[in-house]
DNA sequence: AAAATAAAAGAGAGATTTATCCTTTATTCA
DNA sequence: TGAATAAAGGATAAATCTCTCTTTTATTTT
């Protein structure tokens, strides 16, 4: 569905919302221990995301990663969209680049209904909402 | 959402399929023009698949790909399976390997919805079944 | 100011996906 | 039987995605 790329983002964007909560900046080898990613790679990405202005980052000693609050109320949607593109919102499902409402092909209608979930879904969900479900091992961000 | 070589075989399928209905079999160069792929890659594909048994094939003059009514009776479900796997069907949406329902990632069960939905849709579009929409131009599989 | 810390940045290796080319095999038709 | 046709198969190239390593820059602390 997303690109290992996004999964990993993902991971790291809740991961950090966490830690922000608890008070306290996350440094990469934290993050990657955290979320069982490679180190440099989830470093690129979320160097990228912070160029972007989905995160913060501080250098130095007790630097790190963190959220400020409008970051913690961004939807995961956000995230996708920084990292994929828009193309698993708008793109056609078999690829094609001219596919529309009025020139569609074959499944377009039934597969806007899927992406329309989707999209709901990933806008619905705020990366700042998972922590409770975290701290209370309801839900986990690695293996 | 699938890969490019999945994107490629749906269309085929259909594409052949419209030209089964019309009582002829097709070659490798009128499919790859009929959906605008790549001519090789798409011969690729159609050769596994046909291995696979998904789509029925003939050499020499006259010969070319076709199906026959069980493949024509097949879902979309059935290509993306063989194609793709059924990662899109069954793994975790944040690519976690142990993440289940008892041991779920932060956004599991509201994944669950959007690819039940997706899996429903894609079980009940038959390879058959768009041919009408094809003939009517109601749906397109090129640019 | 110097040392230590941690992200930013650049360069590139490895793996996978996508795409191309060439040869072989099977079938039909004359 | 020989020529033509068309898929099957094998090998490889190109592009993209995933991952790693090294150096640079910014910040804090002593």
């Amino acid at each position: 569905m997303f690109s290992k790329t996004c999964e990993y983002a993902i991971r790291a964007m809740i991961f950090i919302a966490q830690k922000t909560k608890e008070g306290r900046r996350v440094g990469i080898k934290e993050i990657a221990k955290g979320i069982d990613s490679p180190e440099h790679f989830i470093a690129k990405i979320l160097q990228e995301l912070s160029r972007k202005g989905l995160l913060q980052s501080a250098k130095g000693p007790n630097g790190g990663f963190y959220l400020d609050n409008d970051s913690l109320d961004q939807p995961l949607a956000d995230i996708v969209r920084a990292v994929d593109g828009d193309k698993i919102f708008q793109g056609c499902g078999l690829g094609l680049k001219q596919c529309s409402e009025t020139h569609p092909c074959p499944i377009h209608h039934d597969f806007k209904k899927i992406r329309k979930g989707l999209l709901e879904m990933l806008e619905k969900a705020k990366v700042g909402t998972f922590t409770v479900a975290l701290e209370n091992s309801i839900a986990f961000l690695k293996q």
